[in-house]
DNA sequence: ATGATCACG
DNA sequence: ACGTACGTGATCATT
């Protein structure tokens, strides 16, 4: 039997709305409920099958129902703000899939779902709500999906076990509701009876009707409620009764689920950022060339006589005689040759200035020569490719515009080609303008920006217009000429160069490590009187700590979990010893797992090779990954030990060189505080000199442990302070921790003016910015959500500092890297830790290095307060320390 | 895929 | 009454 799927658009969005996390767009469009609702949609579609389905809407206006009685929903909540403005958003989509939608005047989506339920008799109905009066609707041909809890959590109640799960037959529903009432829907039903009563006389007499017939047979308060309120009751059962036959013009056919979906539906979803939607190919057609004509008309093309596929011969002389070029080298192999396009008005602000650029090819103005080269459709061979390639990137006249530089530099280096061309990186346009927090794929922000995906290179050269032109009214594209686009070519270099890792060590304490996992595993199961549960699992191991073995120690997370982090069971401890190897397991199986066997993984030729992502942070640092070498151990001894496995090349030493306090540096730079400023220029230890202040004595009179607060304090500041994140720290009451707090800002009533200044400036223009002009945009600052919004307000406070120094270390990179070139030294910077360079040196080259790095270092800004720099070296990391 | 845990600045 | 320090990535268990 064909099935048709029924779903109460209202309800289900309303439900998704609930059950999936706040998040919007980029530019603010709430979008949770969509995107919960259309994972829902996609779910019953995979389960189902369907042929047919409907989504109904409530149209708002009198119905029958409501002028039968005022208060029927009147006091419902209305619609929260950022639920409201997703309903069209959901009616778009829908249509981009085809799906039908149904609605009339006058009438809720229930009643439609009702009469459409009743209106094709060769098909199976599947009714899918969140609203119980539906269950009224079960008959041989109709089922309710009711969704209980969030979305997932679906009871599907048919003829055969409708009484099993609800005791009644569907048609007494009406009677029930008339009984019992419902508050959410406004139905008075009889005041002062239940569930439970309403079931009970319907078991009895079956219905409203026939238990008024019986009244007298009722005793006591059960029946004085019925008899004094038949009026409402009677009221009650027209309101709970689901009109189901309504007219409406709708024929089966027009409910066919087509699929797959259409490609306009994938760019919306790209639109709306629905990045796992978007990846899923199989839901949609692929593109067709020019066929989408809906939609054509709002889509950029590309000038058609751009595609001509040539020779190679004719290729190369095309190559020889341009300068500028746009690339694509993924999946697709593409090469533009000319100048971007123009594309639109709002582009050409794009030409009026050209920042750095040199001013000999033009962005986005005329253009002599388009012309496309799709290099797989071109038929070109490796070695002809390698040609062409050649042609393009190793001549220094050559300007190349690409979307990720650095991936680009190491697919050429794999063909032994260097990239010695000038080139334009748009995914750093992307970050510095358009910020996602994510990789995304070329294809996937053309989609978001409605630029055609079939001609790759042609539209990257219009996505670098748009976002160099964006760049400009931003104030960030000196950013990106001056700090970025240089720095990726030195990312680049250190990404090549690597480190060297010392194998025979690392294989030696791969077998200590894993020596010592089994014995304390062995130990702890034993302590235990189990051997058989996973001590990596966190559920596990709660159950035998805090109900086999009875320790004390409190659930912790909601979901009702019992947490097993360190600072819990460093509190039990002392007293348990299976704690104790508790803690000593995590440890080493820790180092094991992720430092010796994830740099084993990576090695290649004695060096791991890191990669250095430069679009991913919100406050300007790098990260790096595959292996991640911005977090190796350092806190503790034995973790310490993983340094010394990172070594010097042979004849050569580690310099190490790291910023002292650079964040609180600018603290006091930024902020103009006079007494932070001071205190840096006299040279003093500031954890001493905050305390001093905090605690009101003497630079002397300060004991370790009021340092130790102080320190806490000023790191406090660094993250936007919070008492309650201090008193974690310091494992103090919050009450005590907001009294530091409070104390700290009259000690520095600058610093307080400052934060608050930042605040402020943030909720006005909705960003912030560092030193050097790089933007943050901090939504959460706007949501209605008290937490989101303190979480904003700490961000904000944040990023100006951690961007900042961000900002400086990026400078003395680029610094670092030419003065080297220049000296024609053969030093190498190796890595970057945030507030830290490493530089693989010539032992002969390490005196002078050393000063340079420290120079290119301090001097890469000027600031109110000293920047030092403290160097140090040796034959591993662990020695440069 | 997501969350918990833990490594770093 | 609630639930919190800022910024990351890797691993493991669990869904």
């Amino acid at each position: 039997m064909e099935k048709l799927i029924l779903i109460d658009g209202n309800s289900l969005l309303n439900r998704a709305y609930f059950a999936t996390p706040h998040f919007t767009t980029k530019d603010g469009l709430p979008t949770n409920a969509v995107f919960g609702f259309i994972k829902l949609f996609l779910k019953i579609l995979g389960d189902l099958h369907p042929e047919y389905a409907v989504v109904a809407f409530d149209l708002r206006a009198p119905t029958f129902r409501h002028k039968m009685y005022d208060g029927y929903k009147a006091t419902r909540k209305p619609m929260p703000d950022d639920l409201a403005v997703q309903l069209p958003v959901l009616k778009e989509c829908l249509s981009l899939m085809n799906i039908k939608i149904c609605e009339k005047e006058g009438y809720e989506a229930d009643d439609v779902i009702g009469s459409l339920s009743r209106m094709f008799p060769s098909v199976q109905n599947y009714i899918y709500t969140g609203d119980r009066d539906s269950y009224q609707l079960v008959n041989e041909n109709t089922c309710v999906c009711f969704t209980r809890k969030g979305v997932s959590d679906i009871l599907l109640l048919n003829n055969e076990n409708f009484r099993e799960e609800t005791g009644l037959c569907p048609a007494q529903i009406i009677d029930l509701k008339s009984l019992m009432g419902d508050s959410s829907d406004n139905i008075p039903g009889v005041p002062g009876i239940g569930e439970k009563m309403a079931k009970k006389l319907l078991g009895e007499y079956d219905d409203l009707q026939n238990i008024y017939a019986h009244l007298d047979e009722i005793k006591g308060a059960v029946h004085d409620k019925l008899a004094n309120n038949r009026d409402s009751a009677e009221m009650s059962a027209v309101l709970a009764t689901i009109d189901t036959k309504v007219p409406l013009e709708i024929e089966l056919e027009d409910c066919r689920v087509k699929m797959p979906f259409s490609a306009a539906l994938r760019r919306k979803f790209a639109a709306l950022e629905f990045r796992i939607l978007y990846a899923d190919e199989s839901l949609y057609e692929k593109e067709t060339n020019g066929s989408d004509a809906s939609d054509a008309a709002d889509r950029l093309s590309p000038p058609s006589e751009i595609f001509n596929v040539r020779s190679f011969e004719e290729i190369q002389e095309k190559i020889e005689n341009n300068r500028r070029f746009c690339v694509v080298w993924g999946d697709k192999k593409q090469i533009y040759v000319g100048n971007p396009a123009p594309t639109q008005a709002g582009d050409a602000h794009a030409d009026a200035s050209e920042g750095s650029d040199d001013g000999q090819g033009k962005v986005g103005t005329e253009y002599e020569i388009a012309e496309m080269v799709d290099l797989f459709s071109g038929g070109i061979n490796e070695r002809d490719m390698r040609g062409i390639l050649q042609a393009i990137f190793q001549k220094e006249e050559n300007t190349v515009v690409l979307y990720g530089a650095k991936d680009m530099m190491h697919a050429l280096r794999r063909m032994d080609i260097e990239m010695l061309c000038d080139y334009e990186d748009v995914s750093l346009l992307k970050y510095l303008t358009d910020y996602s927090g994510r990789e995304e794929e070329l294809a996937f922000v053309l989609d978001a920006y409605g630029l055609p995906s079939e001609h790759l290179a042609w539209s990257l050269g219009v996505l670098y217009a748009r976002l160099r032109a964006k760049a400009e009214e931003t104030g960030t594209l000196e950013l990106y000429y001056t700090m970025e686009k240089p720095l990726c070519r030195v990312l680049f270099d250190m990404e090549c160069q690597g480190v060297c890792i010392d194998e025979t060590s690392l294989h030696r304490l791969g077998k200590e490590y894993a020596a010592r996992v089994e014995s304390v595993s062995r130990r702890i199961h034993e302590l235990a009187g189990d051997d058989t549960f996973n001590i990596n699992s966190a559920k596990q191991l709660g159950n035998i700590l805090f109900e086999k073995l009875g320790i004390k120690g409190g659930k912790k997370s909601k979901n009702g979990a019992y947490s097993s982090s360190v600072d819990i069971l460093e509190k039990l401890a002392p007293e348990h010893e299976i704690v104790r190897e508790i803690l000593e397991y995590r440890k080493i199986q820790k180092l094991n797992s992720t430092y010796v066997e994830g740099l084993k993984s990576c090695l290649r030729e004695g060096r791991v090779h890191t990669t250095y992502m430069q679009n991913i942070t919100s406050t300007g640092r790098l990260s790096s990954k595959n292996p991640n070498l911005q977090n190796i151990p350092v806190r503790t001894e034995e973790g310490r030990e993983i340094r010394k496995l990172f070594i010097a090349g042979e004849g050569r030493v580690l310099l190490d060189a790291d910023y002292s306090q650079i964040e609180l540096r600018l603290l006091a730079h930024m902020s103009g505080c006079r007494e932070l400023i001071d205190a840096y220029r006299a040279g003093k230890d500031i954890h001493r000199d905050t305390a001093a202040k905090v605690y009101g004595v003497r630079e002397e009179e300060v004991t370790p442990a009021m340092r130790r607060s102080a320190k806490a304090v000023n790191f406090g500041i660094i993250y936007g302070e919070s008492a309650f994140g201090l008193s974690q720290t310091l494992d103090i009451t919050p009450t005590r921790a907001a009294e530091f707090i409070q104390r700290y800002f009259e000690a520095y009533p600058t610093v307080k003016d400052y934060l608050n200044g930042t605040v402020a400036f943030a909720k006005e223009h909705g960003y912030v910015t560092t030193l050097f002009g790089r933007k943050r945009e901090i939504p959460e600052l706007k949501s209605p959500n008290y937490n989101v919004r303190q979480f904003g307000e700490r961000a904000a406070m944040n990023m100006p500092l951690q961007g900042s120094s961000a900002d400086i270390i990026k400078i003395a990179m680029i610094a670092v890297w030419k003065e080297l070139k220049a000296r024609g030294m053969r030093s190498r910077l190796i890595l970057q830790v945030h507030d830290e360079l490493l530089l693989d040196a010539p032992e002969e080259e390490a005196e002078e290095a050393a000063e340079l790095l420290k120079e290119c270092m301090e001097g890469a800004v000027e600031l109110s307060v000293p920047l030092t720099v403290e160097v140090s070296r040796g034959k591993s990391w662990f020695e440069a320390k």
